[in-house]
DNA sequence: GTGCATTCGTA
DNA sequence: GTACGAATGCACA
């Protein structure tokens, strides 16, 4: 067998790695960038693991220009300049590899390709094959019998590509590669080819003539006229292609093959500085690598020495397993069901943990038998009841609602690894199949593998026999412990002890209250609702149908555009311009575009059925299909680790984005009503709470001043931006203020304010200017957030929630201002959802504490929605006022508006 | 069936 | 100009 060498052009690599995860990057607590240097080290071990190569070096260019610049002086030119972010984390992937003792080779004045092309030409003989790592089809020229083209894939096997391989890909042999590139140049190198010759005509050239010089000198025999006039001015450029396109395989550099020999790391050496990284699951898989055990961080399997896992379908072992599982601390628990609706969902079984490498399954519902369900929750009351043992789980909510629903309450949610991980980092994945292969390295076993793929055929749990399923249970359970291990010291690293569980943890009792409770609505009023605007939509259809001379789809963008501007062009009626167009290339018919149009009565009647269409779709149709046939009520989801900032968010339904705006909107308000006779319904919300928290964090004393004084703030705003007393601040000015108010809170420039405003860019820029010299200490904590994510890498809430930017360093300036405007938003955004989290929670407590005759509905960010007993409404929105006014102590006091009523509508 | 784009509802 | 989720159409498989 020939030994192999691996020549990595280390430089693509490097490109590739950063480039994969550009879109959700990878930071470690410090706030470094780690992408690149993680996917190249994840690169290389794949390759090591795989092939054990004999030989392997790393190829970097240089910053010197090449001959080729030499020949050519556009050469790369039009090529944009490494991200500096990308390039800052260079030297840490460069003092990584050389403490992992790779052979790492440059040379000014040569690209990686021409080292390779020198080493690979060297070193190929009969007795060691030369594999070519870089994704640079430039490369092909080097093949031959001994030389190959190594191509990681994302998934699965690499691609190798031999001679043949080359032919079949390119449709010329590696000999021609030069010429073939030639012809058609290459654009990231700035070589422009034969106009109108991309890779088919190249190939098909050759193909035919074999070479270039062969080409022009039996120029005559080409037909197509435009092709040959195309290839003779092309001419003298084409040579120079070529010789821009071969590699240099005579480069001077002094290295022999034993140079070259792979010499495992010690681990001694790379440990810390992987350890400083933070690469954990690397760090694990390194190390079983150095020690000759390449399969062993595959974490063992079911049937592998070290993990125990066990199916309990008997009493016996229940009971012994019961025992154990009293004596506990702490314990993971896990359940499988047929069902990821909690309403619906049936146990299949439910797995423990308290040991890395040891789980049990106690199979409940499959078939065709297991332990009867009823009697072994009941068993199982005492420890899920014992609020000495902390319970820990991924997704816990879920679990806990389900035990909660038949019959079983759990105490003490002391951890989990989902809402851990989203405070570590919010912006990530927070799945357990991630969190696995992130912390631990481990490729879960994909539930696919045991209830099939999505759709009419997946199984469900309970069909299936537990022996199938015991394993995959036990799995997640015990990967779920040993993430816990890791987490909870991270936790602790980051100084998000107390978030995690004086506020998160605790949130997540208050959000299965409100979901397990669900809230009521009035399907009849829905469905009259329906019906009545179902009836006008029609109307205004016909209307509109009528006016175009034809039907099409009224709820495609892109038919009414083509109807509205190309058939009928009602701009040339108006006297208007055409809209402009989106990315894709169709008219915009959003809202704002038809606006400017709206004086075209069949523009108007669009709008209005637009309005109408969504309203009825959305939520008049779509909220009575969401009752629960069992309860009556509609039992939102709330997503603790979804929003970047740190808010809930609300789904199947969404509760969250309930209309208000519009007097029809509202209307679906009136459908929310309270689910006993002799209750009303109760909201709270916080008056501009966002703004008072502008107003704390950033210290200004004339906003302070303005809210101690219970002003209305955007009159207050108005008059001393404007100069005028409070007096004389007219609507408009009024509104003018409140635009700039909210806009300061999402980062606005003065382009946005101007569209806004509808004003000139320059009257916005005076706005802004007279804004920051009233509030000057805004400005400041403007700048301030800024600096802080530039520095530290994240910004964080009032609580310490954090959120990396890393974009806030990227030389794209659209890329960078966005991660600007949110360094300043989210510690607004996020303090308030820290605020108001803390508040349920006491109200909560208040609420069971007393016995009080009330339930919390829904959080809507800066509201709170109960039913309250009618007899006792003034008691509790007294109550829950003081609560929500002194959840935390700023230097602004916190306003509360409550009202009651007979349904949503009117309690506001 | 899945994934993206557009639109629009909320704070 | 921040933060979301849902309905719809449409191009792809």
């Amino acid at each position: 067998m020939s030994k192999k060498l691996f020549l990595i052009d280390g430089s693509a690599m490097y490109y590739r790695s950063y480039f994969a995860f550009s879109r959700n990057p990878l930071i470690n607590s410090k706030g470094e960038n780690t992408s690149a240097t993680f996917g190249f080290l994840n690169s290389l071990l794949k390759i090591i693991d795989r092939e054990h190569p004999e030989y392997l070096a790393i190829v970097f260019d240089t910053k010197e220009p090449t001959f080729r610049h030499k020949i050519y002086e556009e050469y790369k030119a039009t090529r944009e300049k490494m991200p500096d972010e990308m390039a800052a984390q260079f030297p840490r992937l460069v003092e990584t590899l050389k403490a992992a003792n790779f052979a790492l080779l440059e040379k000014d004045g040569y690209e990686a390709d021409d080292i390779i092309g020198t080493l690979a030409t060297r070193f190929a003989s009969d007795e060691v094959d030369v594999y070519i790592v870089s994704g640079d089809k430039d490369m092909a020229q080097l093949v031959n019998g001994h030389v190959f083209l190594y191509n990681l894939k994302k998934q699965d096997e690499p691609e190798i590509l031999d001679r043949q391989k080359i032919v079949e890909k390119y449709g010329v042999q590696p000999e021609q590669i030069i010429d073939w590139l030639a012809l058609m140049g290459d654009k990231s190198d700035n070589i422009p080819g034969v106009p109108k010759v991309g890779e088919v005509t190249a190939a098909k050239l050759l193909q035919q003539f074999g070479s270039i010089d062969n080409l022009y000198k039996n120029i005559d025999a080409i037909s197509r006229e435009a092709l040959k006039k195309n290839l003779l001015a092309a001419r003298d450029q084409v040579q120079i292609a070529r010789r821009l396109t071969t590699i240099d395989t005579n480069v001077p550099i002094d290295v022999k093959l034993e140079d070259l020999k792979f010499r495992m790391w010690d681990m001694e050496t790379v440990g810390p500085i992987l350890q400083e990284l933070e690469f954990r699951g690397l760090a694990n898989r390194m190390k079983a690598m150095s020690l000759g055990q390449e399969e062993a961080m595959e974490l063992r399997k079911f049937n592998s020495k070290d993990v125990r896992y066990q199916l309990i379908e008997s009493e016996e072992e229940f009971d012994r397993l019961l025992d154990t599982l009293k004596e506990q601390k702490e314990f993971v628990f896990d359940l499988e069901t047929s069902s990821l609706d909690f309403l619906e969902a049936e146990i299949a079984g439910i797995s423990f943990c308290w040991d890395a490498g040891q789980a049990s399954y106690i199979a409940l519902g499959h078939e065709p038998r297991g332990l009867d369900r009823n009697k072994t929750l009941e068993k199982l009351r005492g420890v899920f009841a014992d609020p000495q043992i902390r319970k820990i789980g991924q997704n816990i909510k879920y679990d806990a609602m389900i035990m909660e629903q038949h019959g079983v309450p759990v105490k003490n949610l002391y951890f989990d690894t989902m809402i851990a991980s989203y405070l570590i980092n919010p912006t990530g994945q927070h799945n357990l199949d991630y969190l696995a292969e992130h912390y631990l390295n481990y490729k879960m076993i994909p539930i696919e593998d045991l209830i099939g793929k999505k759709g009419r055929n997946q199984k469900k749990m309970t069909d299936l026999a537990a022996g199938l399923v015991y394993q995959y249970a036990c799995e997640d359970a015990d990967i779920t412990y040993r993430i816990y291990q890791i987490l909870k010291k991270d936790l602790k690293k980051h100084g998000m002890e107390s978030l995690f569980y004086e506020l998160e943890m605790p949130i997540v009792h208050v959000l299965m209250q409100m979901e397990m409770h669900g809230v009521k609505v009035d399907r009849k009023l829905l469905e009259e609702l329906s019906d009545q605007l179902g009836r006008k939509i029609k109307a205004i259809e016909q209307k509109v149908y009528q006016a175009a001379g034809e039907e099409f789809n009224l709820n495609s963008p892109q038919q009414l555009g083509v109807i509205l501007f190309d058939r009928l062009e009602i701009h040339k009626e108006l006297g208007m311009r055409k809209p402009s167009k989106t990315k894709t290339g169709q008219y915009s018919t959003s809202e704002k575009t038809l606006e400017r149009y709206a004086s075209h009565p069949l523009v108007a009647d669009i709008m209005e059925y637009r309005k109408l269409i969504k309203l009825k779709s959305t939520y008049l149709d779509a909220l009575p299909q969401l009752i629960n046939p069992r309860t009556g009520k509609i039992h939102t989801s709330y997503n603790q680790t979804v929003t970047a900032t740190g808010r809930l968010s609300s789904s199947n339904p969404n509760l969250q984005n309930i209309p208000i705006r519009t007097d029809l909107g509202r209307e679906i308000r009136r459908a929310f009503i309270p689910s006993k006779d002799d209750y009303l319904i109760l909201s709270a919300d916080y008056s501009q709470i966002e703004l008072r928290i502008m107003a704390h964090l950033s210290g200004d004393e004339t906003m302070i001043s303005n809210f101690k004084k219970n002003l209305d703030i955007h009159a207050a705003t108005a008059a001393l931006i404007f100069g005028i007393s409070v007096e004389e601040v007219t609507a408009d000015h009024r509104r003018k203020a409140k635009e700039i108010n909210f806009g300061i809170i999402y980062g606005m420039s003065e382009y946005g304010l101007a569209n806004r405003l509808n004003i000139s860019t320059d009257e916005a820029k005076e706005f802004i200017a007279d804004y920051f010299a009233t509030y000057p200490k805004i400005g400041e904590f403007m700048q301030r957030m800024i600096e802080e994510a530039r520095e530290k890498g994240y910004v964080e809430t009032m609580l310490g929630r954090r959120r990396y930017l890393p974009e806030i360093r990227n030389p794209n300036r659209q890329i960078r201002e966005f991660a600007e405007r949110t360094a300043i938003n989210t510690p607004i955004q996020g303090s308030a959802a820290d605020l108001i989290k803390k508040a349920m929670i006491t109200i909560q407590t208040f609420i069971e504490n007393v016995g009080f005759p009330a339930q919390m509905l829904l959080q809507v960010h800066d509201e709170l929605v109960f039913e309250v007993q009618k007899k006792r409404s003034d008691e509790f929105a007294k109550k829950v006022k003081e609560i929500m006014e002194g959840a935390m102590e700023l230097r602004v006091p916190l306003v509360v508006e409550c009202g009651v009523g007979p349904n949503w509508l009117e309690a506001h």
